[in-house]
DNA sequence: AGCACGCCGACT
DNA sequence: GTCGGCGTGCTC
């Protein structure tokens, strides 16, 4: 007989090292099964043994001298299904990055080194009858597997079952699933959770609109901006339109930012949708993880709800993407492969055929951009729940001002008078420590870090220099090292700074600081939010830990300390980034019968941006900015990357810059070169950074240049302390 | 990214 | 005479 010649017996593979390109390798006959792309592939590199994922299936290769596989690690299901193969190729190509590199990062942590593709079975991989499960509905005759699961489940020792055994028995999730609802049996390990869905509440009239205009586009690629004031309801909306999804056979990709994803979150979503809520977050082991990962892809879970990296999961049934609070910068990577998990959920939706909703209180310029030109369906819901009202918003201006520890008069007057009536007062303070700079009195010395361009932090009770920009931490010196004076000037305010001071003026009232300083632990925030819920007079500070999703019913005053270092930045995108942080900081406070208010300490009330913003209207402020980037043809209305690079000596770093603008600048027609430019905070953890902006209005032209840049950059001599990167879309220009 | 190979300084 | 510094070059 003829062997087949067309039989591949070479694969290519991505391997995971920072190379642009791919690698060949030959099979060795011996394979139990068949080889397939995605699945992963253990081989020979150098002299090293790495984990690739097989990209295509070939009969021949360029290259000569091909080195057999180790072994084939996925038994028959690729690791990486093709639609996530497609997605990490396309992906590797828009952000101009490694394909080894993307598709490492597609898989769980647990796959990366070799083993085969499964996870430990854990305690809470285990299901028992109800106690109650006689008085409820027995499954019909004809069911016969369904009985015969409950069978299993009676002569089961304790009538516990858990997963591995089920998988013995040959029980599917499908068929548990049905016994679950069915209220016979439960999950063991889950506590006060109900095994009953909730019923939702009624909705309202702007809540319906939303909902029946998304699900009218379920099954075909739709997108949707979803702009809901805080307070509006926007989170029922998601739950029935996942309902809605999950009714057509579909499964959902909810996304949240990074400190969204808290035990309420995950809760509101089960009580609803209980034992079909699957979870990533970073507060997961990775055998958590793998287990969900998997579970989403059996089709086991028809919800998944999780952080930026979410987006990568393969979800064979996906139906509808919601992509919460859109704007928050934590959906894009800062680093190695920067991508925007909001910006492939729009191309997931595009390639599954599906709906995708951005939310967001405050959306960003991108998405406001997009409702303009037509690309974005906006929907709106602008009702409070209980009819509460817009806090009112005011600004003091604090020029010549007497201030206390960075507070003015006026502002003190007022918390004084919110926690008089026993309401709740909340301080905003994006600057954590005591102070921000440590000054000798003597002779003027500042305490500046040695590996960065910036000046420590005091941390006073304990009596620690820390720098905010990288690990150095110092004692407090007893005396100047210049002059040896030692009286010590405290500059500036923190929030552990205003915490002494308040505590000092109000010793009746209790003060509450969130910070990273104050809250270490998983579950520290939650329970201090709880705490001051169900507090009485009070005052809470905090930095922008405190801006996101929680809600503080009895806070009816919002004082914003320092205004102005989000007003005016070199980045454009400073601005934005303040303003929405504004807004959701006052969305933090007043409910109906409590109005809130927002008092803004600041040095310049005559500028534009808070001129506006006071009027309550983040729409006409993005509208202005839009403008703005509009006349300066700076993104959205136009595409940005930037190349970066760093390196112990600046004159490196800048060299390598130059040299490669100098090599793109010939290729670079209709596109505005910016740089190289040293960051505004050049040194930064001891190396020295630099900047080359890219913006044009020509998508492709800046791909295309930016392919040459990849080329250019690896052919250009590198001193080996030198590192590069390729920013596309970035949220930060330097 | 790793890891080896390679050519110049201070140690047994 | 070697141990080891990190420059540079490769990985199917």
């Amino acid at each position: 007989m003829f062997q087949a010649v067309s039989k591949p017996a070479i694969i290519e593979v991505a391997v995971p090292c920072p190379l642009r390109r791919s690698f060949d390798y030959l099979l060795t006959g011996k394979e139990t099964h068949a080889p397939q792309p995605g699945q992963r592939v253990l081989v020979p590199f150098g002299n090293r043994r790495l984990v690739a994922v097989i990209i295509a299936l070939k009969t021949q290769s360029e290259h000569q001298k091909l080195k057999p596989i180790i072994e084939l690690l996925d038994a028959e299901t690729p690791s990486l299904s093709a639609q996530q193969l497609a997605l990490g190729q396309w992906a590797a190509q828009y952000y101009h990055h490694p394909i080894g590199d993307c598709l490492q990062q597609m898989l769980p942590v647990n796959l990366r080194k070799p083993g085969p593709a499964e996870a430990r079975p854990s305690p809470d991989d285990c299901w028992q009858l109800c106690a109650d499960w006689q008085s409820k509905e027995a499954p019909a005759n004809r069911a016969k597997q369904q009985l015969a699961l409950l069978d299993a489940f009676v002569q089961a020792p304790q009538h516990r079952l858990n997963r591995e055994q089920l998988t013995e028995l040959g029980f599917k999730r499908p068929l548990l699933n049905e016994l679950i609802k069915r209220d016979l049996v439960e999950a063991v390990a889950s506590v006060g959770i109900t095994n009953t869905a909730e019923t939702p509440p009624t909705l309202n009239a702007e809540q319906s609109h939303v909902v029946d205009a998304v699900t009218a586009k379920l099954g075909q690629f739709s997108r949707f901006l979803l702009e809901g004031i805080t307070g509006s309801g926007k989170t029922e909306v998601y739950l029935r339109l996942i309902h809605a999804a999950l009714q057509q056979g579909k499964q959902a990709l909810v996304l949240v930012p990074e400190i969204g994803l808290t035990p309420q979150t995950l809760e509101r979503f089960e009580r609803r949708f209980p034992a079909q809520v699957a979870s990533l977050h970073s507060g997961m082991s990775d055998n958590e993880r793998l287990k969900n990962w998997l579970a989403v892809r059996q089709g086991d879970t028809p919800i998944l709800l999780g952080t930026r990296s979410a987006i990568l999961a393969d979800l064979p049934k996906l139906g509808l993407i919601i992509v919460d609070e859109e704007h928050d910068p934590s959906y894009k990577q800062q680093d190695g492969w920067r991508y925007s998990a909001r910006d492939i959920a729009v191309k997931r939706a595009a390639d599954n055929h599906c709906p995708v909703v951005l939310g967001s209180a405050t959306p960003s310029l991108d998405s406001l951009f997009n409702v303009e030109r037509g690309r974005y369906a906006l929907l709106q819901l602008r009702q409070r729940a209980g009819d509460a009202k817009p806090p009112a918003i005011q600004l003091l201006d604090i020029r010549r001002q007497n201030l206390h520890e960075g507070l003015s008069t006026p502002l003190l007057e007022n918390i004084g008078q919110t926690v008089a009536k026993g309401q709740q007062a909340l301080i905003f303070l994006n600057r954590r420590g005591f102070a921000p700079t440590l000054q000798c009195h003597g002779c003027g010395w500042i305490a500046q870090c040695g590996n960065c361009d910036a000046r420590l932090t005091v941390h006073y009770r304990r009596q620690t220099l820390k720098c905010h920009h990288c690990d150095a931490t110092a004692a407090m010196p007893y005396q100047c090292p210049d002059c040896g004076d030692d009286h010590w000037l405290f500059e500036g305010p923190g929030t552990e700074r205003l915490e002494m001071l308040l505590q000092q003026q109000f010793p009746n009232t209790p003060v509450y600081r969130i910070d990273r300083d104050t809250m270490n632990r998983q579950g520290d925030v939650e329970n201090r939010v709880e705490e001051i819920r169900r507090g009485g007079a009070g005052i809470i500070i905090g930095t922008q830990m405190l801006a996101k999703g929680h809600h503080f019913p009895n806070v009816t005053l919002v004082g914003i300390v320092d205004m102005d270092a989000g007003l005016f930045s070199a980045d454009f995108r400073v601005v934005e980034r303040s303003a929405q942080l504004l807004v959701q900081v006052a969305g933090r406070a007043g409910r109906a019968e409590l109005a809130g208010r927002v008092l803004i300490q600041t040095h310049c009330p005559e500028h534009p941006a808070l001129q506006t913003l006071l009027k309550q209207d983040y729409r006409r402020f993005a509208q202005q900015q839009l403008a703005e980037r509009q006349r300066l043809q700076q993104p959205p209305a136009s595409y940005c990357a930037v190349l970066r690079s760093d390196a112990v000596r600046l004159q490196r770093a800048e060299e390598f810059l130059q040299q490669l603008a100098s090599a793109l600048r010939p290729h670079a027609k209709g596109i505005q070169m910016m740089g190289p430019l040293p960051a505004p905070m050049t040194r930064r953890a001891g190396r020295f950074r630099c900047s080359l902006i890219l913006q044009t209005p020509n998508r492709a032209k800046l791909h295309q240049l930016l392919s040459l840049a990849t080329q250019a950059g690896d052919r250009i001599k590198k001193s080996s302390d030198l590192r590069w990167s390729i920013d596309v879309d970035p949220i930060e220009l330097f």
